[in-house]
DNA sequence: CTTCCGCTGTTTATGTCGTACACCAACTAC
DNA sequence: GTAGTTGGTGTACGACATAAACAGCGGAAG
């Protein structure tokens, strides 16, 4: 119901003007994000949101479509607040943060967008701002959980997210990697960060609404446990105390993954093509900035127009 | 509502008998699962299950606790279909099998559960295993997609699951990594996928639900691509063709997991414990067989009786 | 044979949700 | 003054899970 482009315009409009009192677009979004964060996405209704505010259901729908476009609009803000971060992060986070001299790196990395520390051997800057980007989308997803919940491939970005976007892909140019190799590579960081999340959401939410924490509800299936006993791997895991000290899932998958990265990284960087693309004729390359494509200012012209005639879409 | 362990009790008892008519809690499932198929899961109601069956709503508590059981039946239910995998492969699978080469190997591995092919220099057989079980999974995943959509942590684990979950923590014995680092794989390989296969069930609904394809919608937002000139590298990369021939994800991902994994376990393989965790003592490795963790049967026994005394739970 | 009970299926009702629709008061423009 | 727009309200609908009470049935015990 309703053109999606209707949506764009209210996620990129500026400059909004509240009025004294009443309703407004801001207002709304914001009790819904204060709503969400306590209550979690499925506790988020239009009623409450209204009540909240002391307004009648309906009167939302003047300002905003429906549910989905407010959900649209809380993300959209909520990728918006980096300055604020360190002032409201003590509040909810003490298990996320291992190391402190690491975070605060992270918050330093993030400020620019881009963390280049050129004296590391093994791998290049890419790796450091790449992790802190995915760091920041954790810190993100952890103040407000039902970031993750928010489900669904249709969700039009507002400029915060675009921005965010944008820092993330960045990360990765000066790497030998092909444009769609980069944008796999953050897609991929950002499904595993929001995976993670979503985990973390559930087992809060099931511990709120239950009252029984997780590893107590865990360890309370022993009719469970009964039967386990003839899977020997399973066994054997349990016995040499694998689940007794788990591995943090968040830090690990990470660490994987960028791992995974930088062999693919490594891979393109010894084979990077030594060829222009346009006439196949070896390049030298450049003694410093930004790598060259193209053997020559003509090749690149070349490239330039083809590129022009025949536009593909995004999908 | 209702002790977990009845749950349990569902799952795990064995012989159903089924009756001549009427309902039963088989026939119930497998209209489930068939109506999950077609309609997704929040096409999955109590009411359209009845209503398949040609009996009232409330009839289906007399046999289920509730909808979430219900669940916890439908996904062992799936989980147990390995036999007749071929058969009804081609039904909806034309995207995710690129190379028939490599979906016949991984089917004939995961016929026999776990897959060793010595002759392979840089991977020992553990990568080729895990690989063809993660695949397993996603075939899973794709035949029924609302497993993916099933959320939450406390899912009662069938006959099934947990077999399968053996399966996919037994491909890594004989590697030198931890326990909790074999779990952090399963787990962090089961979260991808499901990850994945989300992402692609999200794309599925909306595309029936409003009859626009995924890449048209996208396509028809220029009101929103007007507003990305001003960033630099979505810009380029939009020009240098990154989004016109996207990577596959789940195989992108996929690779880039199991390089992550493999420099882990080179890397636990060249620092491997040499010395008995019990003792001390330098051990010399087993020449053939399972590689041995203690110098002596004295110490493997003093091991074992250590740890039976201070047991742990599986939180 | 009767009485009772447990198993199964039905009926009715409660409380949640998003949102369509009709209505009305106040304000703005001509 | 009159017409049109904006913003808030009240009612209503159809979907959902499920609680509670009720009704037919078969078998067992008296």
């Amino acid at each position: 119901m309703g053109n999606p482009d209707d949506g764009v315009e209210l996620l990129w409009r500026e400059g909004e003007r509240e009025p004294r009192a009443g309703l407004s677009l801001g207002r709304i979004v914001r009790a819904a994000i204060e709503l969400a964060d306590t209550d979690g996405l499925d506790g988020l209704s239009m009623r409450k949101v209204a009540d909240r505010l002391g307004f009648t259901t309906m009167s939302l729908y003047r300002h905003v479509p429906g549910r989905d476009q407010l959900l649209d609009l809380m993300l959209d803000e909520v990728m918006g607040e980096r300055a604020t971060e360190r002032a409201t992060e003590q509040i909810t986070e003490q298990i996320t943060e291992p190391a402190p001299g690491q975070a605060t790196a992270q918050a330093t990395g993030q400020a620019t967008g881009q963390v280049t520390e050129p004296e590391q051997p093994p791998a290049a800057g890419w790796r450091a701002a790449l992790e802190a980007v995915a760091r920041q989308t954790w810190h993100t997803c952890r103040r407000h959980p039902w970031m993750a919940e928010v489900r669904g491939t249709r969700h039009l970005p507002g400029p915060n997210a675009v921005a965010h976007y944008e820092r993330m892909l960045a990360t990765l140019t000066g790497t030998a990697l092909r444009p769609s190799e980069v944008i796999a590579v953050v897609g991929l960081l950002g499904r595993f960060v929001d995976a993670e999340a979503l985990t973390l959401v559930e087992i809060q939410r099931e511990e709120r609404r239950s009252g029984v924490s997780e590893e107590e509800w865990w360890g309370n299936r022993d009719s469970l446990y009964e039967r386990l006993g003839q899977y020997p791997t399973i066994t054997r895991l349990w016995e040499t105390g694998g689940w007794d000290h788990p591995e943090d899932s968040f830090e690990f998958g990470l660490r994987r993954l960028l791992d995974g990265v930088e062999t693919l990284v490594r891979e393109r960087d010894e084979s990077r093509d030594e060829t222009c693309p346009e006439c196949g004729t070896p390049l030298e390359p450049a003694a410093s900035g930004r790598p060259r494509v193209y053997c020559s200012r003509a090749c690149q012209q070349r490239a330039y127009r083809r590129r022009k005639s025949g536009a593909g879409n995004c999908g």
